[in-house]
DNA sequence: TTAATTGTTCGCGAGAAGCAAACGGCTGGT
DNA sequence: ACCAGCCGTTTGCTTCTCGCGAACAATTAA
């Protein structure tokens, strides 16, 4: 019943299947790339990259334009269905856009995916910042308000396991990096019901998040706010955001529980 | 330099990675499944699907929630970037926003990969109708406005390949399903700059669209208005909205210069 | 409790897949 | 124009992978 993050590739591992995939993260790290290229990057023969790449390429995953391989356009068909697989994407959309209106500033929405947040929709407001956050865009837990909101709604068991795989690497001074530290972090979130991020992921930014919660009691996402500290400061950064946040979590609670 | 379909899986082919294809595919196809379902569906034995399954999980390219496979968000971030690489993509997407609004209708961005088209982006005016096609969908060139408005701009022995590749399928009475049928359509749309479809891909569904092209004479994308019958005819039909459509893919070849 | 179904592990043999090397096409340099 | 060098593609060979069957857990149903 309970979402525990899966402990990665236990069993066999198919090592040709493992090379398709390493091509594929080596594409788009490079923007493309030719055979020798990749050969080169991968240790690997010529012969195996193209061979891999001709599979991929009739399976339509990657495609070759002037000579170059590159990821193909079908990520976008598997991507855009998958999001939608997320049964509140599309009223939670509704509240981030609705969100990012009310307050002028840029307001997102993430769920939680092999112990990472996904970022899977962003809106701006009339004065909002730029941020480097895009749809699709994985980060961390521990660093932002979205993750440490969601965090704040897991058992210390799934909490440790999230350690376990992806540590706590530092962002800037302020970020997290200690299993106490966080966790009183966390204690704190739950009796808000709101998180905040100070700075923890980037000098001059702050963010406000609250958890979307299902009837049943888990997290099933998060949304929040962001702006600089010249804006996110005072009454407003500590009573009048963090409501309006945690009201639109609300929100979406309920309209989800509709569909 | 021109941008030639390649065909499909000539050299050799991984049969490993074929299979785990076929696993993305059929998760998609299926909305997640488990071990023993998608060793019926693909015909393997279980634990050949359990091998890859884990090495797929172990990338991030699945995720098992609740004990059944799903193909992971993972797509949405490839595919987002995927989206971003296509160098038109950023201002076509604000003409199509304007088009919509300035007819009220549904604008459309479609381009070409794998001898088909990818929608990228769709904006809805003020009275658009419901329309099928999302973000990322692929659709075959010859049976929408945008598909043909693409194919007016290639040569003869690409739109062969293509024909050779993906067949004519018809979709309603009025799709054109035979290669004369289709060229002569195609020079007509290369004299008038604009392409039309007149209720062939859906009953009474009426689309309008226009070739964007690269300086070099090379098609880059087509954008498209699509509407009712009851509102697509006379002179909206055939002067003032082909003109505006024609104006549209105008404004992004100016602007894609410039970036 | 039993029975059935599903997920996972293991050993083994066939054949797949990765490599080296050679080939052909293209480009750029002189 | 010609050669040199690089890149993509193909082929044969050898090895080790990987797919299968079957046994083993784990989960659910009856």
């Amino acid at each position: 019943m309970s979402k525990i993050p899966t402990e990665a590739g236990s069993g066999r591992h198919v090592q040709a299947v493992q090379i398709s995939c390493d091509i594929l993260e080596a594409l788009r790290e490079m923007d493309g790339a030719g055979v020798s290229e990749l050969a080169e990057a991968l240790d690997r023969s010529k012969a195996t990259i193209h061979s891999h790449l001709s599979t991929l390429a009739a399976n339509e995953f990657v495609v070759k334009n002037d000579g170059v391989y590159e990821v193909s356009l079908r990520f976008v068909d598997i991507g855009e269905y998958a999001k939608g697989q997320v049964d509140i994407y599309e009223v939670a959309k509704e509240e981030v856009e609705r969100l990012a209106e009310e307050t002028g500033e840029v307001a997102q929405f993430m769920v939680e995916e092999h112990g990472r947040g996904v970022y899977l929709h962003k809106a701006r407001g009339e004065n909002a910042i730029q941020t480097a956050s895009y749809t699709g865009n994985r980060k961390l837990l521990h660093c932002t308000a979205l993750g440490k909101s969601i965090l704040s709604q897991l058992s210390a068991d799934e909490i440790d396991a999230i350690i376990a795989r992806h540590g706590l690497p530092q962002r800037t001074n302020k970020t997290i990096s200690s299993r106490e530290e966080l966790f009183d972090e966390l204690e704190t979130i739950r009796e808000e019901g709101v998180a905040f991020d100070d700075e923890e992921i980037l000098q001059g930014l702050r963010c406000i998040a609250a958890p979307i919660k299902h009837p049943n009691g888990s997290v099933c996402g998060a949304i929040s706010i962001s702006g600089p500290t010249s804006r996110f400061k005072g009454d407003r950064f500590h009573e009048e955001l963090p409501e309006i946040v945690e009201g639109a979590a609300n929100v979406i609670e309920v309209n989800a529980t509709q569909v």
